[in-house]
DNA sequence: GCCGTTTTCGGCCCGACTGTTTTCAGTCG
């Protein structure tokens, strides 16, 4: 079993016992537990294996949890689990992902009303019944509506980082089966949609239809939803993604490839576009309509070229001019140059133990320097987030200090003294200008009142943007993936604003946030902005993230000049507000 | 439940807001 599947059993346990109001302490550990689980180098599996090893010697992991990780392994589950799993219904875990909605409340409800679907509570709301309980009204009971509307529709998608870590997995797998050629992951995955509802992957050669047979017997293969000769479908891993995979003859790969990348609205209008030309298009080629002749199909390269267009790069394929940019004549071609991965020089957001991070300063360098990048700048939350172990005044003049008596050349990459700083409800920073001048970058945040009104929000905004010490806007909209709304504001004068000022706009590459979107960031450019990609890195292994924010950046039609990370450190600070010149 | 230890039990993170009250429980970050 996967570590982030002990993990996760471990959380959601923890989530079950703040509703039977057990020790707070004792859930901590538990989710204490998870966390390290998930960061954990190393398979469990093999450290149980390993008689020289012991689980207790991780930390956060003692006797009490060990034998869990060992029940788990040996059964699927363990014995207060499936106590809690009895006593409440399946769905008091989804009506904690409603936001407003928490254990206390949920234990209250499903003890008076014996709520046991997400449809029971719904109704509850509609009829009012809610507000015959203590301390429960109007407020709350529409609330809950908006928030099972919100999580009825983001339910059955996944993560990109779960959907790409699958995909991955399972295109290794199938590659080694004898006589298959290729895999490919298509679909919205390598679009790089930010969720995704399934994984479809390609498969060619000799022997595609018996690795068809060798995925539905792969370990975490649960539910198989269909098996023929070209397809099979399945549900993997306990958070059952559907996968499917088709076995492709190698000489329509290209069409399939086009075909099953989508998006169905680039593919209809690349189908009109086919039929102005003269010809039909499907997954397996591009045929002429006088005859039927098959004029392309190997390689989605040759089917754009026969279609008059350039390849066009699977981000930008979501019927937003990508066609026509690729039209015309070879030199009247206006499709972007994508920004890559291999652009990036460094990482502007990043967390320590100084907050809520799990590493040190060196630490972190360190993995920044494994990646190739020449610096990185250290952002730790300010003291609003007190829960965060944000930094005061003090302890932020104390750090800019430290940094600079670091001996720089001693360390991998070149560190610069940041903060996360919080926008107070007012547009105010969270720490007084004196400090902040001392630092190299600020990067301003809203972690607090998230739904004030938008004209109120966009002043807040606003007003953060005129503080002379911030240069990069961090998370811009808030929106937590498949669980929190954007805040509401008027994004077009925010981003014209930090334009003016120079500030850059961040696109956070967190596969929980990747905030700033495509749409947006195409609005953002327009305006004239700058852009950051940054992972927010609580771990060492979240500067892997990056490659999620580059996605997104490229979605948006970025080019390398506009991110200001591509830069070498000393160039970066000169492009940054305030700096320039 | 974990950790650290003055080895056998005490400490573990908390400030602010919201909606409901009329002094505060619940939620969030």
């Amino acid at each position: 079993m996967e570590n982030l599947e002990y993990a996760r059993l471990l959380a959601e346990t923890a989530d079950l016992m703040e509703i039977a109001a057990e020790d707070g302490f004792r859930i901590r550990s538990y989710r204490n537990a998870a966390d390290t689980l998930q960061g954990y180098p190393e398979r469990i599996d093999g450290v149980m294996a390993d008689p020289a090893r012991k689980l207790t010697e991780i930390t956060g992991i003692g006797k009490g949890i060990a034998a869990v990780l060992e029940e788990i392994r040996e059964r699927g589950s363990f014995a207060r689990r499936d106590e809690l799993m009895e006593k409440y219904p399946p769905t008091a875990l989804e009506m904690l992902k409603i936001p407003g909605l928490g254990p206390k409340t949920i234990a209250a409800l499903i003890a008076h009303f014996r709520v046991t679907t997400l449809d029971d509570l719904e109704r509850l709301c509609r009829e009012q019944k809610l507000r015959e309980l203590p301390r429960m009204g109007a407020k709350l009971e529409e609330k809950i509506l908006k928030g099972i509307a919100s999580l009825r529709q983001s339910s059955g998608r996944f993560h990109i980082h779960f959907a790409a870590a699958i995909a991955e997995e399972l295109t290794g797998y199938l590659s080694a089966v004898a006589g298959v050629e290729r895999v490919e992951a298509a679909g919205s995955l390598r679009r790089g949609r930010e969720t995704v509802g399934d994984v479809d992957l390609l498969v060619t050669g000799a022997a595609a239809a018996a690795a068809l047979d060798r995925f539905v017997k792969h370990p975490r293969v649960g539910d198989v939803l269909g098996h023929g000769d070209t397809k099979a479908s399945a549900r993997v891993g306990i958070e059952g993604l559907q996968v499917d995979v088709r076995a492709v003859p190698a000489e329509s790969l290209g069409a399939a490839l086009q075909y099953f990348t989508g998006s169905k609205t680039h593919n209809v209008a690349l189908r009109q576009l086919a039929m102005q030309r003269g010809y039909t298009l499907n997954e397996y080629g591009l045929f002429r309509l006088d005859g039927g002749e098959r004029v392309a199909g190997r390689t989605e390269e040759e089917i754009y070229e026969a279609l008059g267009l350039a390849w066009i790069p699977p981000e930008l394929r979501e019927n937003q001019g990508e066609i026509e940019a690729a039209g015309g004549a070879a030199n009247a071609r206006r499709l972007p140059t994508l920004l890559e991965l291999g652009d990036i020089h460094g990482d502007a957001h990043i967390h320590t133990r100084e907050s809520d991070g799990r590493f040190s300063l060196e630490e972190m360098a360190e993995a920044a320097a494994a990646r190739g990048y020449g610096y990185i700048a250290i952002t730790d939350h300010s003291k609003a987030l007190a829960m965060a172990n944000g930094l005061d005044e003090a302890r932020v003049i104390r750090f800019a200090e430290t940094v600079r008596a670091m001996d720089q050349s001693a360390l991998p990459v070149r560190v610069l003294a940041g903060l996360e700083c919080d926008i107070r409800r007012d547009g105010r920073m969270d720490i007084d200008d004196e400090a902040l001048a001392r630092l190299d970058l600020v990067v301003a945040s809203v972690h607090s009142h998230m739904n004030m009104e938008s004209g109120e929000m966009t002043e807040r905004l606003l007003a953060a943007v005129e503080n002379p010490y911030v240069k990069i806007m961090g998370h811009p909209t808030g929106r937590v993936l498949l669980h929190r709304d954007a805040y509401v504001y008027d994004f077009e004068k925010v981003a014209a604003a930090a334009a003016g000022r120079g500030v850059a706009m961040e696109i956070n590459a967190s596969p929980e946030r990747l905030d700033l979107h495509a749409p947006l960031i195409r609005i953002a450019k327009s305006k004239g902005c700058r852009f950051v990609i940054s992972t927010d890195a609580h771990h060492v292994k979240h500067l892997a993230n990056m490659r999620f924010g580059v996605t997104m950046a490229r979605r948006g039609w970025l080019e390398k000049g506009d991110v200001l990370n591509t830069l070498p450190v000393d160039q970066f600070l000169g492009s940054l507000r305030g700096n320039e010149g």
